[in-house]
DNA sequence: GCAAAAGTGTTTTTCCTACACCCATGC
DNA sequence: GCATGGGTGTAGGAAAAACACTTTTGC
């Protein structure tokens, strides 16, 4: 394989994403078991090319592990310590561990650059995770969807990335209406409201959820969910583009 | 004088800071009129030390143009479009007004680097008026409080990034209760009261908003303000620690 | 009919707004 | 006393929360 090109990427910058999805009634979140640094999880991200806006950075990145376009992406914080990979545990292992994964491709000044001094930029995804189908990265041994309330430790500092952006999304979800992105096209009002009890960790009064949610007035009712179960069918939902 | 010294920063990596002040009942931004570039403005902005975190960074920049330590910032977004700088119709002024004003110290390759791509970090900050001598930078010929009801054109996105800085501070200074940093050390109920009409551009009224400052139990009250006028002095308070 | 869940309507509470009123101050 | 602005108390209304009730579904 040839050389890590290094020198396309902008240096000491990179992206790093965290990816929410929802299943079974749980908010989770696409994570990589690291190939190097003794197994360790990671958060998928990549660098940014020299001739590449931001944000078209990070739609690549989703694209190459997620297979998706169009992914809904939000900016929200930029983590820029100067110890926060110098000092790492995992640097050292990192690096040597590169080297002997692919001497040609990870040379000396290919693993220098990549365990530099690095600024992140957080950005966090919402995808209807039904549609995602998980592509492996270059680094990635695999990809998994934790549930955020079983999440294993975690290289560098992304951990508090982690942490940083589901507060930011908890902020926002209620705000910017950006929660119907992690459910299919339709949905019924109970599926929404599992979502949000997922992501606040909380309940909510089912009666005034679902007046809270329909007088936001961006929802149009469809017909019946029969499901075969013994009870009245809940209505399906789509969110008015 | 001798040359600029890029290999100490990051490259493409730059800090904006929307510095606001408050005086006059008017919301205040500090901006430079930028000696390069027709004279056209700018926001006070600067480079991160490959050694340095990115608050450092931002904090040792607004130490250089106001004195202060200590200051009140917080990250609000980054810009990095890729033709942000490389498209700017001040790109090329820029670059050949720097070369005649010190060939020495800016040359071809100290230009290119200045003018080439950069992701910029926006800070805002906030600063309690008085406090501020402020300090010409290296690009500045002078630096001036202008209301932000009045903002001249200014270079680059720089326009757009203070709109956002601005929009940051509407969202944030309820919530964090960030205001009483545009604020001496004490003040009238009714000087807090005209700090957010400036900043909302709408009126409160004004038993109400008491009220509600008081309520949020965050105030301690001091004796009275005896200002001469022919009525009721008014309390000073003073932000809890 | 019955159990289970959906959905609607009503009451209660809480919060926000508007406004009337009293208070201190200097002349 | 009086004009001026500071500060408090209270009534009304809107929004949110709690709760009671009706409807639909499959067996």
């Amino acid at each position: 394989m040839k050389k890590f090109d290094d020198d396309r990427y902008i240096s000491h910058l990179s992206i790093d994403c965290v990816i929410f999805g929802y299943r079974d009634k749980e908010l989770k979140v696409l994570i990589s078991k690291f190939k190097f640094g003794k197994g360790s999880w990671s958060l998928p991200g990549g660098y940014i090319l020299k001739t590449e806006g931001i944000d078209k950075a990070a739609s690549r990145i989703l694209k190459e592990r997620t297979g998706l376009e169009n992914i809904y992406l939000e900016q929200f914080r930029v983590f820029g310590d100067e110890n926060r990979i110098v000092n790492s545990r995992y640097k050292d292992t990192i690096k040597s561990e590169l080297t002997k994964f692919d001497p040609q491709r990870f040379d000396a000044d290919v693993t220098d650059w990549l365990t530099s001094r690095f600024v992140c930029i957080g950005y966090y995804a919402l995808v209807d995770i039904s549609k995602v189908n998980p592509q492996n990265g270059e680094f990635d041994e695999y990809l998994e969807w934790r549930s955020i309330r079983d999440l294993p430790e975690m290289i560098h500092d992304h951990s508090e990335i982690l942490t940083v952006a589901l507060d930011a999304l908890r902020q926002n979800l209620d705000q910017k209406l950006i929660g119907f992105n992690l459910l299919p096209e339709t949905f019924t009002m109970r599926e929404v409201q599992e979502l949000y009890e997922a992501v606040y960790n909380r309940p909510f009064v089912i009666t005034n959820f679902q007046k809270k949610i329909l007088d936001l007035n961006v929802l149009e009712r469809l017909e019946k969910k029969f499901t075969g179960a013994a009870n009245k069918a809940p209505y399906l939902y789509r969110f008015k583009k």
